[in-house]
Parts: C-alpha cells; sequence; structure tokens
RNA sequence: GUGGAUGUAGUUCAGUGGUAGAGCACCAGAUUGUGGUUCUGGCUGUCGCGGGUUCAAAUCCCGUCAUCCACCCCA
C-alpha cells in the first residue's frame, strides 16, 4: 500500500491549532480596529467567474498565475486572487440601495499560481479595507490612520515602518505635459519605475535611458525623473522636487492629506514618486507601506485610490480607496519585529478522572462547563504524572483531580502547574477560583 | 520558467562503496493518587521514488518528484 503523503497541498498551509491561534489573534486584531472605524465585514464566494478578472488586459497574468478550470456546466471559473473586483461588483450590484461613503472589509483567503519564495505561498489571507464614495483626500487619510492603529495594536511604533505616497494624476502629467512621452509609454516607465528599488542604481538610469532615447526630449526626460525619483525624504511633505513640478495642480490632493496627517499625530508619511503600484487600476494617490527593519526593507502592503472600477460593470463610477494586506508579509513583518504575542490555551481546566468514578466526574465537569468554564476532560485512566504532562504540553493552567476520595469528602483537588499551588475546595469555591 | 542546495526514524541530523545510527520526542517501568530532574527498557525506516554501474549502493551515475534559497513574475 501506498503511503499518503501527510503534506498540505504544495504553497497551501495547514493551521494546526497553534496556527489557528496565531491567525485568529492576527484576524481579532483586524476585525476590532476595522470595527472601531465603523466598518462593516462583508464576505463572498471564493469562486468567480473568469470574465471578472479579465477587463484590463490582464490575460497573461490570468492564464499563468491562477487557479483557472471549468465547472461541470462548462462555465469557466477562478479562484480569487484578490477581492478588489469581488467588491466592485458587489457594490456595482447593489449601488443604488446602499449608503455612501460606504466603508467595508473583509479577510478572504485567495489563491495565485506562483513559484514558491519567502514570504509567499500559493494561498494568503487578505485584509481588505475600501471605503466609497468619498471624494475627498479624507478617504486616504482615515485609511492611514486606520493602518496606523492597526499596526500599533499589534505593537508597532512609527520607527517601524513608512507609509509612501505618491499620486497617479501627477505622474501621469509628468510623464505627458512635462516629458510629453509617447502613448504608451507609461505603462513601460512605471514598470520600470516599479523596479528601480530592485536593482542596482547604474543599472536603474542604463535602463532608463534606453528606454527614454527614442523620446524627442530624452535628456531632459531623464534628468527630470532623476530628480523626482531621488526626492529626499521628509515626513508628510513633498521633500525636494524640483520647482518646476512642485506648483503642479495635481500635488494638491497630497498636501492637503500631509497637512491631515500631521494634525493627527502621524508622523511615518513621506512622499515618494517611485511608488507606482503593480495594478492598472490606480487612478489617483497610491501608498505602499514599507518594513523599515534592515532585514526586510520591503513594500509589505499598499493600496490607493481607484476611481472607475465600478464603472466597468456598466453603472456610474464610484469614487474608491483601498488597500489589501497579506497575512504572510504581516506575520513576517511582526516576527522581525518581535511583536508576537505568547498565545495560551482557551481550556482553563483539565479534568481528570482518576479510577472509577466517569458518571461522578462528567457531573463536576458539566457543572464548570455551566459556569462557562472551559474544560478537557481525561478519562484515559492513565498514571497521574502522564496526565499532568498532557496538560502542561497543552499549556492548559489548571488540573483538576477527580477520584473517590474526592467524591466522598466533597473537596476536590485544584492543581496550577504553572505554579505547583495546589488548592482543596468545594465545588463552589474551585468555580470562583477558576473564574477569578 | 531558470540556476543552486537538500531529501536517512515522529523530529533534528550523523553516516562518502561492506550488518541502518544518535539526540530530542513518544510509549512503558523504577513510583498502585500528583509533572518538569534522574535511571532503565521499548517503538518507529522501501535511506523520497525509478532506473543504471558494482560481488556489494543511503553512499557513485542518470532520470524523476518534493522541499528550501536566489532569479523571473507579482493584480
Amino acid at each position: 500500500m501506498t503511503k499518503l503523503p501527510t503534506q498540505p497541498y504544495k504553497g497551501a498551509r495547514d493551521f494546526y491549532p497553534e496556527d489557528k491561534q496565531l491567525q485568529n489573534y492576527l484576524f481579532g486584531v483586524m476585525h476590532s480596529v476595522c470595527s472601531r472605524y465603523g466598518y462593516e465585514e462583508y464576505d463572498a464566494p471564493i469562486l468567480e467567474p473568469t470574465d471578472l478578472y479579465l477587463q484590463k488586459g490582464n490575460e497573461e497574468i490570468i492564464k499563468e498565475q491562477t487557479y483557472t478550470f471549468e465547472d461541470r456546466g462548462g462555465r469557466s471559473v477562478t479562484m480569487r486572487t484578490e477581492m478588489t473586483p469581488t467588491v466592485s461588483r458587489m457594490v456595482a450590484g447593489k449601488r443604488q440601495e446602499l449608503g455612501y461613503p460606504l466603508r467595508w472589509y473583509s479577510i478572504p483567503q485567495c489563491w495565485r499560481y506562483e513559484r514558491m519564495q519567502r514570504g509567499r505561498g500559493r494561498e494568503f489571507y487578505q485584509l481588505n479595507v475600501d471605503i466609497f464614495g468619498e471624494l475627498f483626500v479624507s478617504a486616504e487619510h482615515e485609511l492611514i490612520m486606520l493602518i496606523s492603529d492597526l499596526l500599533k495594536s499589534y505593537g508597532a511604533d512609527e520607527s517601524m515602518y513608512e507609509i509612501h505616497i505618491n499620486s497617479r494624476s501627477f505622474m501621469k502629467e509628468v510623464f505627458f505635459n512635462r516629458l510629453a512621452l509617447s502613448e504608451g509609454k507609461d505603462a513601460d516607465l512605471n514598470r520600470l519605475i516599479d523596479k528601480k528599488a530592485k536593482m542596482p542604481e547604474e543599472k536603474f538610469y542604463a535602463e532608463l535611458e534606453e528606454l527614454l532615447s527614442d523620446e524627442d526630449n530624452s535628456h531632459e526626460a531623464v534628468l527630470l525623473l532623476k530628480s523626482l525619483l531621488s526626492n529626499r525624504k521628509t515626513p508628510n511633505s513633498l521633500g525636494d522636487l524640483p520647482n518646476e513640478v512642485l506648483e503642479h495642480e495635481s500635488l494638491g490632493d497630497v498636501k492637503q492629506l500631509f497637512d491631515l496627517c500631521k494634525a493627527s499625530g502621524i508622523n511615518n508619511v513621506f512622499f515618494n514618486p517611485a511608488i507606482t503600484r503593480g495594478f492598472d487600476y490606480y487612478t489617483d494617490i497610491v501608498f505602499e507601506v514599507f518594513d523599515t527593519h534592515p532585514d526586510n526593507n520591503r513594500s509589505m502592503f499598499g493600496g490607493g485610490r481607484y476611481d472607475s472600477l465600478i464603472a466597468d460593470f456598466g453603472v456610474e463610477s464610484v469614487p474608491t480607496v483601498g488597500f489589501g494586506m497579506g497575512d504572510h508579509t504581516l506575520q513576517n513583518f511582526l516576527e522581525l519585529h518581535n511583536l508576537l504575542p505568547e498565545l495560551t490555551t482557551q481550556t482553563d481546566v483539565y479534568a481528570v478522572c482518576v479510577g472509577d468514578t466517569y458518571q461522578a466526574a462528567l457531573d463536576i465537569v458539566t457543572t464548570l462547563r455551566e459556569q462557562n468554564i472551559n474544560v478537557a476532560f481525561d478519562v484515559s485512566n492513565r498514571k497521574i504524572e502522564k496526565t499532568i504532562k498532557t496538560a502542561e504540553k497543552k499549556g492548559i493552567t489548571y488540573v483538576l483531580f477527580v477520584g473517590q476520595a474526592e467524591l466522598d469528602s466533597g473537596q476536590l483537588s485544584l492543581r496550577n502547574i504553572k505554579t505547583g499551588e495546589e488548592t482543596e475546595a468545594g465545588i463552589d469555591e474551585i468555580i470562583q477560583k477558576l473564574l477569578s
């Protein structure tokens, strides 16, 4: 007989109880912070019609990096790779009856058919937070505050991460009005800029010159981009952008956003023209959150404004700002900064049936459970020390022994295995002790 | 998709051509109702899988699969 493998499917994770416990903690913080900002949770099927993802010329990506297959009815379905198309679909479907601005969040599991590497599997959870129907930069500001509170709630402080923002509409103005790039050049340029952080400086500028070599004002363009991309980082300000672009109208929102951040005491937001975000659907302000830890100095997650995605469903557009944060990267961040909490079991008591007392012991266990005390009941009748070892292994603080002697005297024996302290008392007193 | 490393007990790993090993973990006993130390005993293997070379392969060769790392990609 061939052995069945015990490993989970490639790129996907098993959540053993301790893993699930950690996940519950991570998600619990998300739920509580999102709720605190008035965001409501939603969910949707993990399968979507493939067409939903085919909108923006993403065919290459769909073919190679998704789980796409035919259902029994011959329909092409795709496991969701992100939540934004789904939530846009949902909002578009009920746009008339929803009260705007709409604040929604979700923690969907998503699947991408990727090649494996550190911090990236094929299955992940992603917190998605979106605000629909708000044109003013208060929406961006609110999400930045929410992100700050979220990371703060995990124990992080502002020195551990930076929020970098840029404006798509600003870059577009620079590309087309300032540099007069030819049509279609912006996508290539964006892609190159997106990779800037990952390549040596000389190589980047060599490729930049190569890319722009056939432009009319190639030299001037390279110079301007150089000065843009080497923008000095200054908190809550545009930095030292060249004067020729500084007064540009598209930067108005950005300045306003910085003012709002400053006023709310957030001091790690920077202007960074190298932030582009891969998505085509972003239209205006985009942002990314960077880990400042030297071993993980990279973008963790990000988001931005997409004002026209919902219009793809053939309805009037709804301005939207949102971000998505993956659980792998969050966990990496927390691990690296030593912010993962020590998790403790939910089980309060390990009750051990000693000898032939099953029914009477069960009655006591039931009484405890009726008081909302979490009790695991051990009826193995193994040696006492073994049961204590088991309880210890599970991280349970209390062990309660129920044997004939206790039943006769009515005095139960409760041991705290972390301190060694042992209490002999009646059931009521035991309950009081456990509830305190 | 490309390149590299690794694959031996539940786990971490040693073993470089000649009988398959150790620590930890697990089970049991020393101790018939009270843990963490100690001592004793025990269990666990198609040496990833398939083929080849050889008198003989965990070991050398080829293939394959899996894992990890880097690249490519990353909505």
